[in-house]
DNA sequence: ATATTATTATGAGCGTGCTCATTTTATGTT
DNA sequence: AACATAAAATGAGCACGCTCATAATAATAT
Protein backbone atom coordinates (compact mmCIF):
# COMPACT_ATOMS: atom_id res chain seq x y z
CA UNK A 1 0.00 0.00 0.00
CA UNK A 2 1.14 3.46 -1.09
CA UNK A 3 0.21 6.30 0.94
CA UNK A 4 0.78 10.00 0.84
CA UNK A 5 3.46 11.73 1.99
CA UNK A 6 1.41 13.94 4.01
CA UNK A 7 -0.52 10.59 5.59
CA UNK A 8 3.12 9.36 6.49
CA UNK A 9 4.40 12.57 8.52
CA UNK A 10 1.13 11.99 10.20
CA UNK A 11 1.78 8.68 11.43
CA UNK A 12 5.10 9.71 12.45
CA UNK A 13 3.78 12.71 14.30
CA UNK A 14 0.88 10.52 15.87
CA UNK A 15 3.54 7.90 17.33
CA UNK A 16 6.01 10.47 18.63
CA UNK A 17 2.85 11.96 20.08
CA UNK A 18 1.60 8.27 21.49
CA UNK A 19 4.94 7.72 23.12
CA UNK A 20 5.73 10.60 25.07
CA UNK A 21 2.04 10.16 26.76
CA UNK A 22 2.71 6.74 27.77
CA UNK A 23 6.13 7.32 28.82
CA UNK A 24 5.14 10.12 30.71
CA UNK A 25 2.75 8.28 32.42
CA UNK A 26 4.68 4.77 32.83
CA UNK A 27 8.19 5.29 32.31
CA UNK A 28 10.06 4.39 29.83
CA UNK A 29 10.93 0.71 30.36
CA UNK A 30 7.38 -0.21 31.58
CA UNK A 31 6.20 1.05 28.27
CA UNK A 32 5.89 -1.77 25.30
CA UNK A 33 6.05 -0.94 22.09
CA UNK A 34 3.36 -2.54 21.43
CA UNK A 35 1.18 -0.06 23.87
CA UNK A 36 3.05 2.95 21.53
CA UNK A 37 1.77 1.51 18.20
CA UNK A 38 -2.05 0.76 19.34
CA UNK A 39 -2.30 4.00 21.09
CA UNK A 40 -1.43 5.48 17.36
CA UNK A 41 -3.84 3.16 16.00
CA UNK A 42 -0.95 0.94 13.92
CA UNK A 43 -0.22 -2.59 14.23
CA UNK A 44 2.55 -3.46 16.58
CA UNK A 45 5.48 -3.67 13.81
CA UNK A 46 4.56 -1.11 11.62
CA UNK A 47 6.35 1.33 14.25
CA UNK A 48 9.24 -0.28 13.26
CA UNK A 49 8.84 0.86 9.85
CA UNK A 50 9.15 5.00 10.97
CA UNK A 51 11.73 4.00 14.06
CA UNK A 52 13.93 1.43 13.88
CA UNK A 53 14.11 0.53 17.63
CA UNK A 54 12.02 1.91 21.14
CA UNK A 55 15.51 3.96 21.84
CA UNK A 56 15.53 5.67 18.49
CA UNK A 57 12.44 6.84 18.93
CA UNK A 58 13.50 8.23 22.76
CA UNK A 59 16.42 9.79 20.79
CA UNK A 60 14.62 11.18 18.29
CA UNK A 61 12.82 13.60 21.01
CA UNK A 62 16.22 14.28 22.57
CA UNK A 63 17.61 15.53 19.41
CA UNK A 64 14.82 17.28 18.35
CA UNK A 65 14.77 19.05 21.82
CA UNK A 66 18.36 19.69 21.91
CA UNK A 67 18.41 21.00 18.38
CA UNK A 68 15.56 23.66 19.11
CA UNK A 69 17.59 24.55 22.56
CA UNK A 70 20.63 25.17 20.03
CA UNK A 71 18.87 27.10 18.25
CA UNK A 72 17.12 29.62 21.44
CA UNK A 73 20.94 29.57 22.18
CA UNK A 74 22.17 31.02 18.78
CA UNK A 75 19.61 33.55 18.98
CA UNK A 76 19.71 34.68 22.78
CA UNK A 77 23.55 34.91 23.23
CA UNK A 78 24.99 38.49 22.95
CA UNK A 79 27.97 37.57 21.85
CA UNK A 80 29.75 39.75 24.92
CA UNK A 81 29.40 36.86 27.38
CA UNK A 82 32.16 35.02 29.24
CA UNK A 83 33.32 31.74 28.48
CA UNK A 84 31.81 30.17 30.87
CA UNK A 85 28.30 32.07 30.78
CA UNK A 86 28.28 30.95 27.36
CA UNK A 87 28.63 27.26 27.86
CA UNK A 88 26.43 27.63 30.18
CA UNK A 89 23.42 29.24 28.49
CA UNK A 90 23.74 26.56 25.96
CA UNK A 91 23.70 23.79 28.58
CA UNK A 92 20.90 25.54 30.19
CA UNK A 93 19.14 25.96 26.64
CA UNK A 94 19.25 22.67 25.81
CA UNK A 95 17.95 21.29 29.02
CA UNK A 96 14.80 24.04 29.06
CA UNK A 97 13.90 22.13 25.93
CA UNK A 98 14.38 18.64 27.45
CA UNK A 99 12.29 19.61 29.77
CA UNK A 100 8.92 17.91 28.71
CA UNK A 101 11.13 14.76 28.53
CA UNK A 102 12.33 14.81 31.73
CA UNK A 103 10.37 12.17 33.57
CA UNK A 104 11.29 9.32 31.73
CA UNK A 105 14.17 10.27 29.78
CA UNK A 106 16.86 9.59 32.33
CA UNK A 107 17.42 5.66 31.48
CA UNK A 108 18.06 7.03 27.61
CA UNK A 109 20.72 8.69 28.56
CA UNK A 110 22.30 6.49 30.18
CA UNK A 111 22.20 4.00 27.47
CA UNK A 112 22.29 6.51 24.07
CA UNK A 113 24.70 8.83 24.48
CA UNK A 114 28.21 7.20 25.38
CA UNK A 115 30.49 8.13 23.10
CA UNK A 116 31.77 4.61 22.53
CA UNK A 117 30.84 1.67 20.04
CA UNK A 118 27.72 -0.11 20.85
CA UNK A 119 25.92 -3.28 19.99
CA UNK A 120 23.31 -1.48 18.22
CA UNK A 121 24.34 1.90 17.37
CA UNK A 122 21.93 4.78 17.51
CA UNK A 123 22.39 7.44 14.79
CA UNK A 124 20.68 9.96 16.64
CA UNK A 125 22.42 9.72 19.44
CA UNK A 126 25.26 9.81 18.01
CA UNK A 127 24.20 12.85 15.78
CA UNK A 128 23.34 14.92 19.00
CA UNK A 129 26.80 14.44 20.44
CA UNK A 130 28.83 15.18 17.62
CA UNK A 131 26.48 18.74 17.05
CA UNK A 132 26.56 19.35 21.20
CA UNK A 133 30.59 19.45 20.79
CA UNK A 134 30.51 21.33 17.67
CA UNK A 135 29.01 24.00 19.25
CA UNK A 136 30.86 23.55 22.80
CA UNK A 137 34.08 23.45 20.20
CA UNK A 138 32.90 26.74 18.67
CA UNK A 139 32.19 28.56 21.50
CA UNK A 140 35.58 27.83 23.24
CA UNK A 141 37.71 28.77 20.07
CA UNK A 142 35.96 32.36 20.04
CA UNK A 143 37.09 32.91 23.36
CA UNK A 144 40.43 33.13 21.96
CA UNK A 145 41.90 29.55 22.19
CA UNK A 146 43.38 29.63 19.46
CA UNK A 147 43.96 25.86 18.91
CA UNK A 148 40.96 23.72 18.63
CA UNK A 149 40.13 22.25 22.18
CA UNK A 150 41.98 18.44 21.49
CA UNK A 151 39.97 15.05 21.78
CA UNK A 152 41.05 15.09 25.26
CA UNK A 153 39.17 17.94 26.03
CA UNK A 154 36.14 17.21 24.14
CA UNK A 155 36.30 13.62 26.18
CA UNK A 156 36.26 15.03 29.72
CA UNK A 157 33.70 17.56 28.56
CA UNK A 158 31.09 14.62 27.38
CA UNK A 159 32.07 13.01 30.66
CA UNK A 160 30.54 15.92 32.70
CA UNK A 161 28.12 16.72 30.77
CA UNK A 162 26.74 13.19 31.09
CA UNK A 163 26.45 13.67 34.80
CA UNK A 164 24.75 16.89 34.34
CA UNK A 165 22.14 14.96 32.20
CA UNK A 166 21.91 12.30 34.06
CA UNK A 167 21.69 14.66 37.33
CA UNK A 168 19.14 16.85 35.99
CA UNK A 169 16.91 13.67 35.26
CA UNK A 170 16.65 13.11 38.42
CA UNK A 171 17.00 16.12 40.37
CA UNK A 172 14.12 16.73 42.59
CA UNK A 173 14.63 20.20 43.43
CA UNK A 174 12.73 22.93 43.28
CA UNK A 175 13.19 24.16 39.75
CA UNK A 176 16.71 21.99 39.46
CA UNK A 177 18.18 24.57 41.66
CA UNK A 178 20.96 21.34 42.61
CA UNK A 179 21.26 20.79 38.98
CA UNK A 180 22.06 24.63 38.38
CA UNK A 181 24.53 24.44 41.26
CA UNK A 182 26.37 21.53 39.31
CA UNK A 183 26.46 22.78 36.06
CA UNK A 184 28.17 25.97 37.83
CA UNK A 185 31.10 23.71 39.48
CA UNK A 186 31.36 21.71 36.42
CA UNK A 187 31.78 24.91 33.96
CA UNK A 188 34.11 26.18 36.63
CA UNK A 189 36.30 23.07 36.81
CA UNK A 190 36.36 22.50 32.83
CA UNK B 1 17.56 -30.75 47.01
CA UNK B 2 19.86 -29.87 49.52
CA UNK B 3 23.56 -29.37 48.06
CA UNK B 4 26.78 -29.17 50.08
CA UNK B 5 27.75 -25.68 50.78
CA UNK B 6 30.61 -26.62 48.91
CA UNK B 7 29.13 -28.10 45.91
CA UNK B 8 27.42 -23.95 46.04
CA UNK B 9 30.49 -22.74 46.06
CA UNK B 10 31.87 -24.93 43.05
CA UNK B 11 28.54 -23.93 41.40
CA UNK B 12 28.94 -20.39 42.11
CA UNK B 13 32.79 -20.46 41.15
CA UNK B 14 31.50 -22.52 37.45
CA UNK B 15 29.30 -20.23 36.61
CA UNK B 16 31.53 -17.04 37.15
CA UNK B 17 34.29 -19.39 34.91
CA UNK B 18 31.80 -19.89 32.66
CA UNK B 19 30.65 -16.25 32.27
CA UNK B 20 33.74 -14.63 31.53
CA UNK B 21 35.18 -17.05 29.18
CA UNK B 22 31.73 -16.74 26.91
CA UNK B 23 31.89 -13.19 27.60
CA UNK B 24 35.41 -12.60 26.24
CA UNK B 25 34.82 -14.60 23.14
CA UNK B 26 31.15 -13.50 22.03
CA UNK B 27 30.54 -10.40 24.09
CA UNK B 28 28.51 -9.22 26.77
CA UNK B 29 24.88 -8.90 24.98
CA UNK B 30 25.74 -11.60 22.51
CA UNK B 31 26.55 -14.37 25.42
CA UNK B 32 22.70 -15.48 26.57
CA UNK B 33 22.25 -16.79 30.31
CA UNK B 34 21.60 -20.13 28.34
CA UNK B 35 24.62 -20.53 27.07
CA UNK B 36 26.54 -19.64 30.98
CA UNK B 37 24.36 -22.34 32.60
CA UNK B 38 24.50 -25.24 30.32
CA UNK B 39 28.38 -24.09 30.08
CA UNK B 40 28.46 -24.18 33.93
CA UNK B 41 26.31 -27.98 33.87
CA UNK B 42 23.45 -26.30 35.18
CA UNK B 43 19.86 -25.79 33.60
CA UNK B 44 18.83 -22.72 32.33
CA UNK B 45 16.80 -21.05 35.72
CA UNK B 46 19.57 -22.35 37.96
CA UNK B 47 22.23 -19.86 37.00
CA UNK B 48 19.24 -17.22 38.58
CA UNK B 49 18.93 -18.68 41.73
CA UNK B 50 23.02 -17.42 42.23
CA UNK B 51 22.80 -14.84 40.01
CA UNK B 52 19.37 -12.62 40.05
CA UNK B 53 20.12 -11.10 36.81
CA UNK B 54 23.12 -11.46 33.42
CA UNK B 55 23.81 -7.66 34.73
CA UNK B 56 24.50 -8.78 38.36
CA UNK B 57 26.24 -11.57 37.56
CA UNK B 58 28.68 -9.24 35.51
CA UNK B 59 28.51 -6.25 38.08
CA UNK B 60 29.90 -9.53 40.59
CA UNK B 61 33.28 -9.51 38.41
CA UNK B 62 34.06 -6.31 38.35
CA UNK B 63 33.32 -5.24 42.52
CA UNK B 64 35.68 -8.45 43.43
CA UNK B 65 37.93 -6.87 40.37
CA UNK B 66 37.62 -3.05 42.13
CA UNK B 67 38.05 -4.96 45.47
CA UNK B 68 41.23 -6.40 44.91
CA UNK B 69 42.36 -3.28 43.18
CA UNK B 70 41.76 -1.53 46.32
CA UNK B 71 43.83 -3.95 48.25
CA UNK B 72 46.34 -3.53 46.40
CA UNK B 73 46.18 0.07 46.58
CA UNK B 74 46.47 0.31 50.31
CA UNK B 75 49.55 -2.24 50.12
CA UNK B 76 51.41 -0.25 48.01
CA UNK B 77 50.74 3.51 48.29
CA UNK B 78 53.47 4.85 51.33
CA UNK B 79 51.66 7.85 52.04
CA UNK B 80 53.73 10.22 51.10
CA UNK B 81 51.90 10.46 47.38
CA UNK B 82 50.76 13.79 46.00
CA UNK B 83 47.13 14.14 46.29
CA UNK B 84 47.13 13.88 42.03
CA UNK B 85 49.47 10.35 42.58
CA UNK B 86 47.81 8.90 45.06
CA UNK B 87 44.20 9.45 42.91
CA UNK B 88 46.37 8.43 40.12
CA UNK B 89 47.34 5.01 41.91
CA UNK B 90 43.91 4.49 42.94
CA UNK B 91 42.37 4.62 39.63
CA UNK B 92 45.53 2.77 38.65
CA UNK B 93 45.17 0.06 40.87
CA UNK B 94 41.44 -0.81 39.91
CA UNK B 95 41.80 -0.66 36.14
CA UNK B 96 44.96 -3.16 36.71
CA UNK B 97 42.61 -6.00 37.93
CA UNK B 98 39.94 -5.31 35.79
CA UNK B 99 42.03 -5.96 32.81
CA UNK B 100 41.00 -9.85 32.35
CA UNK B 101 37.31 -8.37 31.64
CA UNK B 102 38.29 -5.38 29.62
CA UNK B 103 36.99 -6.82 26.08
CA UNK B 104 33.40 -7.19 27.30
CA UNK B 105 33.04 -5.06 30.06
CA UNK B 106 32.14 -1.76 28.15
CA UNK B 107 28.48 -2.04 28.17
CA UNK B 108 28.12 -3.15 31.61
CA UNK B 109 30.01 -0.18 32.54
CA UNK B 110 27.44 2.40 30.73
CA UNK B 111 24.08 1.20 32.19
CA UNK B 112 25.21 -0.35 35.75
CA UNK B 113 27.22 2.32 37.48
CA UNK B 114 24.71 5.49 37.33
CA UNK B 115 24.28 7.53 40.79
CA UNK B 116 20.86 7.47 40.09
CA UNK B 117 17.77 4.92 40.65
CA UNK B 118 17.42 2.35 38.04
CA UNK B 119 14.40 0.07 37.00
CA UNK B 120 16.19 -2.54 38.49
CA UNK B 121 18.46 -1.11 41.31
CA UNK B 122 22.15 -3.78 41.10
CA UNK B 123 23.46 -3.50 44.59
CA UNK B 124 26.90 -4.98 43.29
CA UNK B 125 26.85 -1.47 41.35
CA UNK B 126 25.53 0.36 43.89
CA UNK B 127 28.07 -1.31 47.00
CA UNK B 128 31.13 -0.88 44.06
CA UNK B 129 30.40 3.04 43.80
CA UNK B 130 29.94 3.69 47.78
CA UNK B 131 32.66 1.81 48.42
CA UNK B 132 35.28 3.85 45.16
CA UNK B 133 33.88 6.99 46.47
CA UNK B 134 34.76 6.31 50.10
CA UNK B 135 38.37 5.77 49.64
CA UNK B 136 38.49 8.67 47.82
CA UNK B 137 36.85 11.06 50.39
CA UNK B 138 39.33 9.26 52.84
CA UNK B 139 42.79 10.38 50.21
CA UNK B 140 41.47 13.89 49.70
CA UNK B 141 40.81 14.70 53.44
CA UNK B 142 44.07 13.23 54.14
CA UNK B 143 45.78 15.53 52.29
CA UNK B 144 44.78 18.28 54.46
CA UNK B 145 41.39 19.56 52.90
CA UNK B 146 39.64 19.34 56.52
CA UNK B 147 36.52 19.33 55.37
CA UNK B 148 35.23 16.49 53.54
CA UNK B 149 34.50 16.74 50.01
CA UNK B 150 30.62 17.95 49.55
CA UNK B 151 27.96 16.10 47.24
CA UNK B 152 28.95 17.80 44.13
CA UNK B 153 32.70 17.19 44.16
CA UNK B 154 31.88 13.89 44.74
CA UNK B 155 28.94 13.83 41.57
CA UNK B 156 31.54 15.45 39.48
CA UNK B 157 34.26 13.09 40.21
CA UNK B 158 32.23 10.16 39.01
CA UNK B 159 31.17 11.80 36.29
CA UNK B 160 34.87 11.80 35.18
CA UNK B 161 35.71 8.35 36.41
CA UNK B 162 32.87 7.00 34.53
CA UNK B 163 34.05 8.69 31.43
CA UNK B 164 37.10 7.05 32.65
CA UNK B 165 36.01 3.64 32.77
CA UNK B 166 33.91 4.08 29.20
CA UNK B 167 37.18 5.22 27.44
CA UNK B 168 40.13 2.36 28.93
CA UNK B 169 37.45 0.02 27.88
CA UNK B 170 37.55 1.29 24.20
CA UNK B 171 41.15 1.71 24.33
CA UNK B 172 42.83 0.57 21.76
CA UNK B 173 46.48 2.12 22.03
CA UNK B 174 49.35 0.30 23.08
CA UNK B 175 48.92 -0.87 26.96
CA UNK B 176 45.71 1.59 27.29
CA UNK B 177 48.72 4.84 27.28
CA UNK B 178 45.71 6.97 25.73
CA UNK B 179 43.51 6.13 28.68
CA UNK B 180 46.45 6.85 31.51
CA UNK B 181 46.45 10.47 29.61
CA UNK B 182 43.09 10.66 30.01
CA UNK B 183 43.42 9.75 33.72
CA UNK B 184 46.25 12.55 34.08
CA UNK B 185 44.32 15.19 33.02
CA UNK B 186 41.02 14.59 34.63
CA UNK B 187 42.63 14.19 37.58
CA UNK B 188 44.52 17.82 36.99
CA UNK B 189 41.66 18.87 36.44
CA UNK B 190 39.79 17.61 39.59
C1' DA C 1 16.42 -48.39 57.50
C1' DT C 2 12.70 -45.23 56.80
C1' DA C 3 10.26 -41.06 56.83
C1' DT C 4 10.35 -36.13 57.05
C1' DT C 5 11.88 -31.71 55.90
C1' DA C 6 14.41 -28.01 54.06
C1' DT C 7 16.67 -26.49 50.18
C1' DT C 8 18.03 -26.53 45.53
C1' DA C 9 17.56 -27.82 40.48
C1' DT C 10 14.61 -27.89 36.65
C1' DG C 11 12.54 -26.39 32.37
C1' DA C 12 8.05 -24.93 30.54
C1' DG C 13 6.43 -20.63 29.84
C1' DC C 14 5.77 -15.40 29.96
C1' DG C 15 6.47 -10.69 28.20
C1' DT C 16 9.56 -8.11 25.68
C1' DG C 17 11.84 -5.81 21.56
C1' DC C 18 12.18 -6.73 17.12
C1' DT C 19 11.94 -9.34 12.22
C1' DC C 20 9.96 -10.68 8.02
C1' DA C 21 6.95 -13.17 4.73
C1' DT C 22 2.68 -11.90 3.38
C1' DT C 23 -1.22 -8.93 2.46
C1' DT C 24 -3.11 -4.61 1.37
C1' DT C 25 -3.69 -0.40 -1.16
C1' DA C 26 -2.48 4.26 -3.23
C1' DT C 27 -0.68 5.59 -7.42
C1' DG C 28 0.64 5.32 -12.37
C1' DT C 29 -0.44 3.10 -16.92
C1' DT C 30 -3.31 1.42 -20.54
C1' DA D 1 -12.59 1.39 -15.83
C1' DA D 2 -9.28 -2.29 -15.39
C1' DC D 3 -4.76 -3.53 -14.50
C1' DA D 4 0.05 -3.39 -12.79
C1' DT D 5 3.37 -1.96 -9.57
C1' DA D 6 5.71 -0.16 -5.79
C1' DA D 7 5.53 0.90 -1.07
C1' DA D 8 3.65 0.43 3.35
C1' DA D 9 0.80 -2.19 7.03
C1' DT D 10 0.28 -6.37 9.24
C1' DG D 11 0.74 -9.83 12.90
C1' DA D 12 2.63 -14.44 13.55
C1' DG D 13 6.73 -15.68 15.37
C1' DC D 14 11.66 -15.55 17.20
C1' DA D 15 15.22 -15.08 20.87
C1' DC D 16 16.06 -13.18 24.85
C1' DG D 17 16.09 -12.40 30.12
C1' DC D 18 13.75 -13.94 33.66
C1' DT D 19 9.87 -16.40 36.79
C1' DC D 20 7.75 -19.97 39.16
C1' DA D 21 5.28 -24.36 40.04
C1' DT D 22 7.11 -28.66 40.43
C1' DA D 23 10.45 -32.37 40.98
C1' DA D 24 14.45 -33.99 43.12
C1' DT D 25 17.62 -34.91 46.79
C1' DA D 26 20.86 -34.18 50.88
C1' DA D 27 20.50 -33.62 55.72
C1' DT D 28 17.95 -34.73 59.87
C1' DA D 29 14.71 -37.13 62.85
C1' DT D 30 12.55 -41.41 64.00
Amino acid sequence: MRISVQAKQENRARILKAAVEIFTVKGFDATTTRDIALASGLAAGTMFNYFPSKETLAMTMVAEALGQGRSDFVHRRTGKEELGEELFLFIASGLRRLRPLRSFIGPVFERSLSPFPRRTVCHEGEAARLEHLDVVQEIISRHGYSEAPDYVAMTIYWSLYLGILAFWANDESLNQEASQSLIDYSIRMF
